[in-house]
DNA sequence: CTCTATCTGTGAAAATTTTCACAGATAGAG
DNA sequence: CTCTATCTGTGAAAATTTTCACAGATAGAG
């Protein structure tokens, strides 16, 4: 209990917390490491495993209770609450996301948008609280926003990133084409799309090479 | 050369070549592994390491050559040609995602789009072929697309995922709130912004009760 | 109440990944 | 041409993560 939780451990669990939320809609009450193996693609020994980093759990036979696991995860890695977001940049995907918010969620909420552009936000129809950039760092501390989101053209994301540093965020999300790294405690995770199939691409290119071993 | 390479290298290099491409750009022609640590936070042995098991740069005293580095991380991974891609759900984040192939990118193409509402469809004003979802397998395959980008509304993820499958996808991106799993050689990487957020708010939460372990 | 089938929980072993530390290489000064 | 400062490249050690395999637990049948 001492001990430190792994990456891994925390990214698999979180996948496991999804699932199980959907589980728990469709009104299933047990779900059993092979059926999570089955539908996440972790392995069943695997789970066992992750969970039983985080805490034990009154169970068996028929395999965890879906209500007493998303509590656990739910405790330990303290989710649940929804958390205070904001957008910076409210260009095409800046503004799909901020509408985005109108779906059910427990997870965030987006309490402000930014943008350097004025006249664009005047007649944006909203009811979240725009501002213009400057105000990032004062903002980002009166509304306790604990999570960015970064929108806006590449040659911005730098500066808008330590903005927000500045305002005291705790974690980025970056959707510009740009890799980000503030050296400081705040976690930045960047998921441009074309990153992303670049990743993709290269994980097949990798693979196919690998069977092709044939040669030598 | 002839061991596998393992994922968390294969996701550092594309980091890093995401970042030689700016360097190139601002160009300059060569760079350390000590400024590669700085930028992206990846430790300077970690990325020596990384690169020694992809191949080898006559290189030294001043750091990697720019563009022998980023030919080398090119040739290896088979990036650099633009891979086409479709989307799937021409909601508004389909369709953000959609309009953002104006910017000039080097990675990805979109070669269709794909929407149950033909409705909307006919509406859309896009340079990008459209079909109803039903045509997903003929489609894919007909226009050799390598990449889907899953934005349909949950109940609809994993039919759509299996569409694409059928039609012989490689890999998919879902931007949807349900973790996809398919247990072929098709990867899928989640990245539902909630979900993210989700993530990045555990890693926070791990961290700070690691960091008051003060008591026991 | 007993027995059995079916899960989980978890130390220990195996595999993988990262870090270390230093030999080897080169650019540039003089 | 020589010397030096500054990098990279890489086996080996250390650390971390995953996998194994089986004991322990429980639900449900009878």
């Amino acid at each position: 209990m001492g001990t430190t939780i792994p990456d891994p451990t925390i990214e698999r669990l979180c996948k496991v917390y999804t699932l199980l939320e959907r589980i728990q809609n469709e009104g299933r009450d047990v779900i059993s490491s092979a059926e999570i193996e089955k539908e996440t693609g972790i392995p069943a020994h695997t789970v066992r495993k992750d969970i039983s980093q985080i805490g034990t759990i009154k169970s068996s036979k028929n395999g965890y209770n879906t209500e007493d696991l998303l509590k656990l995860i739910k405790k330990t890695f303290n989710l649940g609450t929804r958390k205070k977001a904001c957008i910076v940049g409210l260009d095409i995907l800046g503004s799909a996301i901020l509408n985005y918010k109108l779906a059910h969620n427990t997870d965030y909420e987006i309490a402000a948008g930014f943008d350097s552009n004025i006249n664009r936000m005047e007649m944006m129809n909203t009811d979240v609280p725009l501002f213009p950039t400057y105000e990032i760092p004062d903002k980002v501390k009166e509304l306790s926003i604990e999570f960015g989101i970064i929108a806006v053209a590449p040659e911005k994301a730098k500066e808008t990133a330590e903005k927000l540093a500045e305002g005291g965020i705790k974690g980025i999300i970056n959707y510009s084409p740009i890799i980000l790294n503030l050296n400081n405690k705040i976690i930045v995770k960047n998921i441009y799309l074309a990153e992303e199939i670049r990743l993709l691409s290269a994980m097949i290119a990798a693979a196919d090479k690998q069977k092709g071993e044939n040669n030598e």
